[in-house]
DNA sequence: TAAATAATTGAATATCATTCAATCCTATGA
DNA sequence: TCATAGGATTGAATGATATTCAATTATTTA
């Protein structure tokens, strides 16, 4: 496999680190200062990981879509298991539980349109999916905290 | 300001930087080799940077919301004016315009739900909004590619 | 108020990113 | 097929950085 991929795959969810000497200079602070306390938020649990912020566009997930799930009844009592399910997916950027007209939320990024079908027939169309409503994704204007 | 908010503040969106000497480890290739492909993925602009992946729950932002926008006739032909708008505020993770029966979606994180009412009412509610849909979550199984 | 615990900091060290020059690969066209 | 040019890979040297440590200061707790 090209190295381009492994680091977009590696890159992707982590090995990344903050740059405490340049956040020193920011922020007028001693860099041992601000170790200390970064350090202290990994341990609280309050900092999961560093990671690269990607344009989608220009590592082949040029699709966007934002999928409504509706659960068969039967699903109700344990929607986690199959959250968790669709959480495994590296092309699912993000799965959520809500209230509402819909039981789950999926951000996910394939391709192109053709991926994203063969996407939703493969993995999402699953026992326990009643309804699938797509949002397609026509302009990002912000992901991940960051302006694009 | 607290040095902790500071630097939540600061590695939210950026401060970071890959752990190259890990990745050549990992993937068994020469640290500069990496190093070039690395550079080569910013320069090309499909590295748009490297940030903190948090936990918001423990960094005052427990509450997540989507929001369906539906847009006024007179905003349909230029809906990236609103979008921008929105995108400029750091309660908001993401935005999208979208096809189907809404024209944005957002993702917003605030402390609680009172701090997103108030959001709603300062922010989201404004000339050319015309209809608010929110879907609260209730369950995070996965967010910005991190399985929680 | 005293004691314990947490946070800050400078100096020293270990690790790492980056630069550079040489080499190797690959695509292109004669 | 071969020559050539641009890109990609790599090791050695360097400069910058994270990290550790011990001392000091601040804060919390009883």
């Amino acid at each position: 496999m090209h190295i381009r991929q492994k680091l977009v795959e590696q890159l992707r969810t982590g090995n990344c680190t903050p740059r405490i000497a340049l956040l020193a200079r920011k922020l007028k602070e001693p860099s041992t200062t601000l170790h200390y306390n970064i350090k202290k938020l990994e341990r609280e649990g309050a900092i999961l990981g560093y990671k690269a912020v990607f344009d989608h566009r220009k590592i082949g997930g040029g699709f966007t879509a934002f999928v409504l799930l509706t659960l068969s009844p039967d699903e109700y009592g344990d929607p986690e298991r199959l959250a968790n399910e669709f959480a495994k997916h590296p092309q699912i950027e993000s799965v959520d539980i809500i209230t509402g007209d819909w039981e789950l939320i999926l951000k996910v990024r394939t391709k192109d349109q053709d991926d994203y079908f063969e996407f939703v027939k493969k993995v999402i169309s699953k026992k326990g999916v009643t309804k699938i409503k797509t949002l397609t994704s026509l302009r990002q204007m912000k992901s991940e905290f960051v302006e694009l």
